[in-house]
DNA sequence: GGATACTTGCAATCGGATTGCAATTCCCTA
DNA sequence: TAGGGAATTGCAATCCGATTGCAAGTATCC
């Protein structure tokens, strides 16, 4: 399902340091934030991640405030799949080149997974790079358990 | 750039016959929406249409419901390019079994490109389905226009 | 340890989308 | 082709996720 899952479990102390090394203080409402979104499988949407703060007695605001200052000092990426909903991955800081990889949405269920391995043909590339540079590929559909 | 503009170019009697083919009345609100979204080349987001519509008199409220109802009734697509906007096309009447096309968005200027001739590999299809029913492809990057 | 600039919480605000309701319009039928 | 009933519209109010201002609180650097 996901391979990226894992490779980012960090200790307390090295997720601390990332925020501290991208320039914004390592308070403790962005050390859960990241921890959250490094230690989940798939991207999370902004109401998910504020729901987890909002245990700890983080305001929502606070919490749409770090994820989208973590987003910007380059710790995670914010996409949008189709559902109207910011959703927010985890950057994994060992293979920083990474291009983005593609994303498949289930539109009736909105589960969201990571996938490795898709790409183009040949063919299809040369069409899409003589519109543009492509950057992200999303996948939308109904997921296995979504039909029946 | 886009092959299916114009071929769904119809007389207001056409577009007229098709919105109570589907079941709905045929207003001039809706007549115009339907006339707008066959004419353009590529989708239009909701404040477009409801922009072009307010022109002629009609209200927000009634252009994002008809084009609500339109889509519900089958002669509209909406789409979620990844900008948090809804966007809506025409589906063309004379191929109804057509999968849904492609789309490019470009991430700095928001313009969107329709693309015929786009799939994945075998070996990226295989992965996909094993995930789920793919249903609609999206490449999102840098138009040419947008770099430099 | 103390000063300072960054963060937070709270409440207010914002803007796109949606809804309730009375007035109007479309369409079917007689 | 005129009339009745249901669908549709306009307007204002509302909803809801996201954002912002500001004073209080806190992480960081010395």
């Amino acid at each position: 399902m996901n391979d990226r899952a894992n490779t980012m479990l960090s200790t307390f102390p090295e997720i601390q340091q990332a925020i501290r090394d991208a320039g914004l203080r390592a308070t403790p409402a962005r050390t859960a934030a990241l921890r959250i979104l490094r230690e989940s499988s798939s991207p999370l949407t902004h109401a998910d991640v504020a729901q987890s703060l909002s245990k700890m007695g983080v305001d929502k605001a606070t919490a749409f405030r770090n994820l989208n200052d973590l987003t910007d000092a380059g710790l995670l990426r914010r996409t949008e799949l189709g559902d109207h909903v910011w959703r927010f991955e985890a950057i994994d800081p060992d293979s920083q080149d990474e291009t983005n990889h593609p994303h498949f949405l289930c539109v009736d269920c909105g589960s969201v997974t990571c996938l490795a391995d898709v790409q183009l043909t040949a063919n299809s590339r040369r069409k899409s790079d003589s519109v543009g540079e492509v950057t992200e590929i999303l996948l939308r559909g109904h997921c296995n358990q979504c039909r029946e």
